[in-house]
Order: C-alpha cells, then sequence, then structure tokens
DNA sequence: CGGAGGCTTGATGTAGTTCAATCTCCGTGG
DNA sequence: CCACGGAGATTGAACTACATCAAGCCTCCG
C-alpha cells in the first residue's frame, strides 16, 4: 500500500477528511483517480427513520455510508417485513446493474452518506482496474453474512436468535460490555423474524438470568458473553 | 457481441462443446484467452450424494457447473442443517478469497463440472479484463436471490413456502406442467426451514385441494399455478 | 401534568415440531 | 416369480414454541 496513494495532499479536500476514506470503496482509488468519483459524488445527510430508497422505485442512486447504520428491508406484498441487511460505515449502499430497487433502505439512526447517480457510477467503477475486483469480494463477504443469516432464520430458535443477535450488535458497536442497540425491539424482530414480543420476553430472560443488564433505553450490558455465546451455539 | 468471439474453431474441443460456455463465467473470455482457463480446468462427475466440499476443509476448488443440481448447505455446530444455494448449469461453484469454505457443497443429482484450483484460477479472473466483473453481476444476482429467500425463511408460513418452492423449482426444471424435483422431501425441508413431515403434509395438503398431483417418486404436476401462485403470496 | 410511543407482561390460541407407526415403492435374492 | 428388506414418504397423536390479542407500564417531552 504505497503511502502517496492515499496522500491527503491530492484528494479532494472532503474526500482526505472522509471517515469511510480507507473502508469504502474509494479504498480502491488512488487520490488522482478520486476526483472522477468526487465529481459525481455529493454529501447527503439522513435523519434517524429518512428513508433513502424504496423498494419498486427505480433504482437511481447508490451511495458510500460514512456514518450511521440503515436496515434494508424486504417487503411482503401483504406488509409482512423482513431486514435483509444491516449497513454500517464504510458499507456500500444500494444495488448496482438492476433498474428497480428490490429493497427499501431506511436510517436506523441519524446518518451520513457519500451519494452517487447510479447510471454515472457504473462506468466509473468499471473503467477503475481492481474497483468491481473490490466490489466483488464486498459482494461475496455480504453474501456470505446472508447466509449465515438464513441458518439463524431457518433453523434457530428465539432464544439463541436473540443471544447471536446481541453478539453480533456488540462485535461491531460495543464498547466494552455496553452495545447501544441502533434500533428498537420491532426493528430487532424484523432483523430476527420473530414478533416485539418474542424479543421483549428474551431479553427480559437474559436479564433475569443474569447474562445482560438493560440499563435503560436502547443500551445493553453484555455481563456474561460465553455463556451467551453458548446459547447462541 | 463479435461471432469470432466465441468461434469454435480456436476454442480449446473441450470448452467449444461444452453446455455451459455461454451461461458460465466462460462467457466473459475469447477463445483465445479461454485456453488460459482450459489449462488449468478439469472435468469431474460427480454421482447424487457425493460431496464436492466439505465446510471447514481448506478451499482449495472451484467450478463451473455443466450439467446436474448441487445443493449449498450451512450446518450448526449441532448438526441442524440449512440448503443456502442450489446450484444449476451454467452456476459458479465455490467460494472465492477466502481460506476455509464455510459451506458443505453436495450434488442432488448426478452432476458435470468444470473444477479448478482456487489459487490458480484467482490469478486468471484478476488478468482477465471483465472476468470480475462478470463475477460481480452473478454474486449480486445470488445475493438478491439469498435475501427473497431470507424473507421467506423469516416471514412465511408453511403452505407459502412449500407453494412457492414448488413454482420456483417449476421455473428452472419444469417442462409442461411437470417438475421433477432433483430432491426428496428431507432436502426441501432443508431449503424451506421446515421438517420432512411439515413438508409431505404440505403436499398432501395440496394434492387434495387439487393444485398439484404426485405421480410418483420426485414427480410433481403443477395443475393450478394460479392457484398456487396465490398461495405463495 | 398529561399523553404518546415504545416496552413489558399476561392469557390464550395454533402452526409446526416431535415421536412413533405404517405405508409405498423398488431393488435383491431365494 | 414372489418374498423380503430397506429407504423414503405418509399419517397420526401429543406437545411446545411462538404468535396473537389485550392490558398495563415506564419515560420522555410538550
Amino acid at each position: 500500500m504505497p503511502i502517496a496513494a492515499n496522500d491527503p495532499g491530492c484528494a479532494p479536500p472532503r474526500c482526505a477528511a472522509c471517515a469511510a476514506r480507507d473502508t469504502s470503496v474509494c479504498a480502491s482509488f488512488a487520490d488522482r483517480e478520486l476526483t472522477a468519483l468526487h465529481g459525481i459524488g455529493r454529501r447527503r445527510m439522513l435523519k434517524a427513520g429518512q428513508v433513502l430508497i424504496w423498494a419498486g422505485d427505480p433504482a437511481a442512486v447508490c451511495a458510500n455510508l460514512v456514518s450511521g447504520v440503515l436496515k434494508v428491508v424486504r417487503e411482503d406484498p401483504d406488509g409482512r417485513a423482513q431486514i435483509v441487511g444491516l449497513l454500517f460505515p464504510g458499507d456500500f449502499v444500494g444495488e448496482l446493474f438492476v433498474e428497480q430497487a428490490r429493497e427499501t433502505v431506511v436510517a436506523l439512526v441519524d446518518a451520513d452518506l457519500c451519494l452517487y447517480s447510479r447510471r454515472a457510477l457504473e462506468p466509473v467503477l468499471a473503467a477503475q482496474p481492481g474497483a468491481e475486483g473490490l466490489l466483488l469480494r464486498r459482494a461475496l463477504g455480504t453474501l456470505a453474512e446472508a447466509r449465515r443469516w438464513m441458518l439463524m432464520l431457518g433453523r434457530r430458535h428465539a432464544p439463541e436468535k436473540v443471544a447471536a443477535f446481541l453478539l453480533d450488535m456488540h462485535r461491531r458497536l460495543g464498547v466494552g460490555d455496553r452495545v447501544d442497540l441502533p434500533m428498537g425491539r420491532g426493528a430487532v424482530g424484523e432483523v430476527l423474524g420473530l414478533t416485539i414480543e418474542t424479543v421483549s420476553r428474551q431479553m427480559t430472560a437474559l436479564k433475569a438470568a443474569g447474562l445482560i443488564a438493560l440499563p435503560g433505553g436502547r443500551q445493553v450490558r453484555l455481563l456474561d458473553r460465553a455463556a451467551l455465546a453458548r446459547i447462541a451455539g
């Protein structure tokens, strides 16, 4: 990794200061080429709850997530919703190479993105050697994660699901033994394929067993991670 | 698409005759470049039930599926299994860029593959412009499919799952109103996150309702696809 | 203080699992 | 040729995990 490639001196200032500069797709771009990407991108803030992409709409935009957490949701004709992905800083947002969005993307907490028109982005990616390779690696990683998730949805019981979810969130967002969940009980249910009541009961059970504490709000303290891991399987 | 690119005259004979020549990743290779790929590939036959890749083993091989159907399985520590993917002719088999296989790959029926060492394949793909882009498109397609599947696993009831599965299989393998399922009831359960008994009961119910017929073995006739689609949602 | 949104708790219902027995279809061998 | 055996499929009965329906309960903010 040559130092010059990421030398802030010649990258567009907004990119040089970007928190996701080295973890997003942009990492495959040297500062020189970054200018092309910069030219077609713009910053966008999302408030918690705001929708970025509606399933069914034309797939017009992609983005790099700079800060915040987004959910990717699939919905039934009859309204049952399943969260099929969570996006964290550095993740790529949106669907390439399709005309119609299949998934709704919503901010779970206030978020910050670097937004691109899909039409403009695709040729830039194709022209930049290595960019599609990088996206391929990411996509394969996301696929592996989705499949792990499928095993959970199809085969595991509520206690295992909740324990696994808490450990997962802690791995991504935890500080010490604490996690501040970026979502309410309802959305946790949408992630795990459970109802809000079942999630709530499982959390209470874990608290009663002394494995977690619920200091209030969306905060969780994982008091016995080993035991949680044992439950998660 | 220039005619010369796929001129059988200068492709390696095995590739020129390959049933998957134009649907697999090979389609991104002109005949000239195909020779490099051909050089590192070898044919392999799999009997129904044979395992190609064991989860946990070093990820040594990838392949193009030429004929047959494979299942991709994830397993719990305690043995519960979930099929997370089905592979059909033209599909890419195996995991790139990882050292350890996360999924077991098994032939559901007799299958025919074009096998590559992963170590040898990766550089060839990187060198061939467009190959990684093609794989990216495929990977994104597979991801979208996995997410559709997640919605099914998390949110749908047994009757909807079975109806949707039958329509899906018919779309891929059907001739007229018939499908010959490439798997038994047990594996259908592993796909849908159900037990073998529940699958069997649902099938009997559909038969009783006159929506399907079960002529025997793994054959199914879809007598009322509109009604099935209505159940599938 | 009051009211709304999200969370918890309880009571009841039910879809799907589990356990177990029987059946069907085929291939094998007497 | 038919009897036997085995694997997969079906069917039944009982159970249980989770959903559903329905109150109540915090807690944050106007």
